[in-house]
DNA sequence: CCGCATCCTATACGATACTG
DNA sequence: CAGTATCGTATAGGATGCGG
């Protein structure tokens, strides 16, 4: 499909949104873009089932706060699902839902894409870093 | 392609990253969450060349201050590219470059899917919204 | 017409300490 | 172990007015 037509689709798709689709997908986006949405979603695909302190290892740098929040988040968005087995010690687990892994496989050739071109950010950050100087 | 597959070249992937690289995707993701960046992405693709002007009307709702300031930021990102006819009124004028095409290009798969699932995300929201209550 | 400066709110993110 | 509470900073986003 060359460009003109994908414009033409994506016009086309676009005119067929209401704006709450459209607040929808920017939402969604938005989320995805957040400090740890990926990486747990895409920890969660490689394991399948993680517990919460699974998670915290596997995402260095990540506070409790902050994980507890992003997987509140990603289960409100129907993207995880959070299975509590009411043991003492406290037994959590996560994992993925049906929605979830299909928006890891929606994400995967934009991340492919954005590595292949990373030194081509780089270079035009760079030269507009030097531009404004 | 199944599931599993996606998920191990990802892996893969995500194994040959750097640190950096691994940042960019996350930040390039960030601004495409942002309020305004695919409108003005897609406005752009739709139209080719677009006027400050011609975009603020075509983006209901965005200020001025906004508008430039996300457009700095996709010129700083590399995404679109400014072009300042330097004259009296100003006219500056804005486009894709490759790289913003190829943006463009990579979203929409991933666009279209959310859009699909739109009543999805829906029924999963208002589900933990009422479970949570 | 295009962009900037200023002032405001909301929220992402983090450090730290605490609870069942 | 899983989660909450409270504190702080940084930035997104917006309203409004000024200037070349």
């Amino acid at each position: 499909m060359t460009f003109d037509e994908l414009i033409r689709r994506s016009q086309e798709a676009c005119d067929a949104l209401s704006e709450a689709d459209d607040g929808l997908k920017r939402e969604i986006l938005a989320h995805a873009g957040n400090r740890w949405s990926l990486g747990v979603v895409h920890a969660l695909g490689v394991a399948g089932t993680l517990r919460h302190s699974d998670l915290a290892r596997r995402l260095e740098g990540v506070t409790q706060r902050m994980l507890t929040r992003t997987l509140r988040q990603l289960e409100r968005d129907g993207l995880i699902s959070r299975h509590d087995h009411r043991e003492v010690p406290p037994r959590v687990d996560y994992s993925l839902t049906d929605l979830g892994r299909g928006l890891l496989t929606g994400m995967m050739p934009l991340w492919a894409w954005v590595i292949d071109n990373a030194e081509s950010f780089r270079d035009a950050r760079s030269r507009f870093d030097r531009e404004q100087a």
